[in-house]
DNA sequence: ATAATAAATGTAATTAATACATTTATTATA
DNA sequence: TATAATAAATGTATTAATTACATTTATTAT
């Protein structure tokens, strides 16, 4: 990297400075559904309304930064998927104040979350397909957040951070059914993942689904980073 | 969008804002190389060395509108595909001051480039195989934009924002090569493309690239638009 | 012993992707 | 005016991937 040879601190100075926000649009599922976890506000601006779970970006952090603090102070959780969505950043996006927040989404284990201790009673899980009316622009972040899901669910295995570590192959496809909003045939589902060689059996059944059970199996995310070095490209289904 | 109920300035106050870049990574096609439309910077900081093509927001913009204020006073160009790619926010990323930076990515047609008239003669096209060192992150931000464009053209006709209106299907092969860094069989490749009915072939032939000429086609935006809101993935080879 | 339940399994038919060599239209040159 | 040179255009057979579809299995509760 080039370092600035003539630091020219009246370039910078001329230049107007902006109120930055991150705010997460957090996904779970729980066996079932696909969930949102909000934020019922206590206080002003917005107390009572419903809202992502967001920050102010502060001078000596990064974005990144920002979004992993602020998931870790809702969830007790740390090491989750977080990927930029989008910047808004309208003009008149917040009547408050000129402000651009950056839409980061996360995927959670709903498992783990209810396992981590957090301070934070006021958060809450809705469900998708009910969602209440949030502040601002939130419902257009999460709109385009569950479209980026689906685009992305489609060519890389983003689903398996939405389940425990241990998961069988009925909850993937149930998880697979409820993201894109479609049914799969079990067998060629099934077929297909396993031809992937990625999920790695157990030898340990779940059987809270049936009195059978199902099998566990684990992702390999170490063999699935050496295929997708070589070109490989995950998929679990043509459209 | 629920309007704010309780204004409460306090609440922006006391959060510290920070200076916000748009990065633009502006690609173009020559018919045999891929190239980075850069700036060579006349003034401080960092005069004399290349830099993308960038600005401050103003806050009276969003980020989009800065960025095709910067990319019409460098290139005199409207209408043309930008995308945003990532913001960069390292606390360190720039030297001269604490800013984050949002980089988009422009496909322009450098045929349409060649014949606007911009004010600015200190860009210079470079092959992206030979990029010279640029300022800050940008060369990070090239590297991410090459790989988002390698992502994005496998699945969306992108592609076609960085040839003329008007293509043959030897062009658009070579482009595809250029991005993908691989060949295709001509047969297979025009098959496919024929396949998906989406470019509609012309009367008018092409001859600056051979004896006998080449067919023209242009594609059918609105029949893409269509089809992919039906589901359709648009998608010219497997990986 | 039987009923009930979800899990697990295989094959044939269809569709999509790949490999591969020759002819065509045209211009420049002998 | 015949020939050489050049890039464009074309078809088929093989292989691989996807789809459609119905029965058996393991287990628990009755």
């Amino acid at each position: 990297m080039l370092q600035n040879p003539n630091p020219a601190p009246a370039y910078y100075q001329q230049a107007e400075t902006l109120l930055v926000a991150v705010d997460c649009i957090i996904f779970g599922f729980d066996g079932e559904k696909l969930k949102l976890l909000v934020f019922k506000r206590k206080l002003n601006p917005f107390a009572g309304a419903y809202s992502l779970i967001g920050s102010f970006v502060h001078p000596s952090e990064s974005t990144t930064d920002a979004a992993r603090r602020v998931l870790f102070d809702f969830t007790g959780l740390q090491d989750i998927f977080l990927e930029e969505l989008h910047v808004y950043s309208e003009v008149d996006r917040d009547p408050g104040a000129r402000c651009i927040s950056i839409a980061k989404y996360a995927l959670i284990r709903v498992t783990d979350y209810h396992k981590a201790l957090s301070d934070h009673y006021d958060t809450e899980w809705v469900a998708l397909d009910s969602l209440p009316e949030l502040v601002l622009d939130h419902n257009r972040m999460v709109a385009d957040a569950l479209q980026r899901l689906k685009q992305k669910a489609q060519f890389y295995p983003i689903g398996f951070e939405l389940l425990p570590k241990k998961f069988t192959i009925p909850m993937l496809q149930r998880l697979y059914e409820e993201i894109f909003e479609r049914s799969f045939d079990a067998r060629n589902f099934r077929k297909k993942l396993l031809s992937l060689t990625l999920v790695k059996p157990l030898p340990e059944k779940d059987r809270t689904t049936s009195k059978k059970g199902s099998f566990l199996y684990r992702f390999d995310y170490k063999k699935y980073e050496r295929l997708s070095k070589k070109g490989f490209q995950f998929s679990l289904f043509k459209i």
